[in-house]
DNA sequence: CATTGTCGTTAGTTTGGCTAATGAGTTAGA
DNA sequence: TCTAACTCATTAGCCAAACTAACGACAATG
């Protein structure tokens, strides 16, 4: 098999691997009927505290519309609250709220974020291939 | 650092990365406008020859309905064309026309195809660890 | 103090999945 | 044989989640 054979075949095989488990992760949700990418600000707010939409939507890589939408959706949920900076009125700071902090802690303890036990029952070592991997999808595409 | 957070740390990676991933290959498109999956189906049908809707769809990991969509736009592109079965009269099947062919020649030349283009640029480990990840991404899909 | 820029949001579009239902055609069993 | 049940492709309609463009409120700067 040639090179550029093997590479076009990885090609296809990755694609179909990355597109193949988006749809799933889009699709999943917990049994509290948040939705993954819900459940991943909530996590982020967990980790950093407070921060403004835009700050959130860099961390997911996404525009700030589209996670204006995601907060919209946390917040009518009552697990988000905006609170807009005294410092700076057009800003706005999401935090959450004890609601979310408790589903948070719940969560953990049951590990029953969709990934988290899908990658549980992997191997130590295929773990660590999917670690490797990561930074590289992420390079992929394309900061 | 405790064996639950890293692996609550690649959790949120590893959706990252996957997430950020597929938003790009959902978008870009080569430069005869059609969309990579559309592409994707193109070069299945290239590698194995005329295919029915329902085994494209099985290929790439969708329903059928959906796969009838794709069709549907390639076939009115002119890339594909839809012959019933003179066996079984249910049954449809997809193949390429000749200006198919020839933009899938012209691709492979120019290696325009997006993904394949960005894994050129990789160095041998960096597409051997892809080519390892790929079959565990596509366990955690859920097959 | 007026212009220019930034932040969050709203509005509207696009893409691409999905399920449910339909109609044509096949298969199997009474 | 003929009817019931199944299979395949398609249609219709829904939904999630991204995007861009535009807007209003506010800030910063000349």
């Amino acid at each position: 098999m040639p090179t550029a054979a093997i590479r076009s075949a990885l090609s296809a095989d990755l694609r179909n691997s990355v597109m193949r488990l988006s749809r799933r992760l889009r699709v999943e949700r917990a049994d509290h009927g948040l939705m993954l990418n819900q459940i991943s600000v909530l996590a982020i707010l967990d980790r950093h505290g407070p921060l403004t939409p835009s700050e959130l939507a860099a961390h997911e890589g996404i525009r700030p519309p589209s996670m204006t939408k995601t907060v919209q959706c946390l917040f009518e949920g009552g697990y988000v609250e905006r609170t807009p900076d005294p410092l700076d009125g057009r800003q706005v700071v999401v935090s959450l709220t004890p609601t979310a902090r408790q589903l948070i802690k719940a969560d953990r303890a049951r590990r029953d974020a969709w990934l988290a036990q899908r990658l549980a029952e992997l191997t130590a070592d295929e773990r660590a291939i999917l670690r490797d991997a990561a930074p590289i999808l992420d390079r992929l595409a394309g900061r």
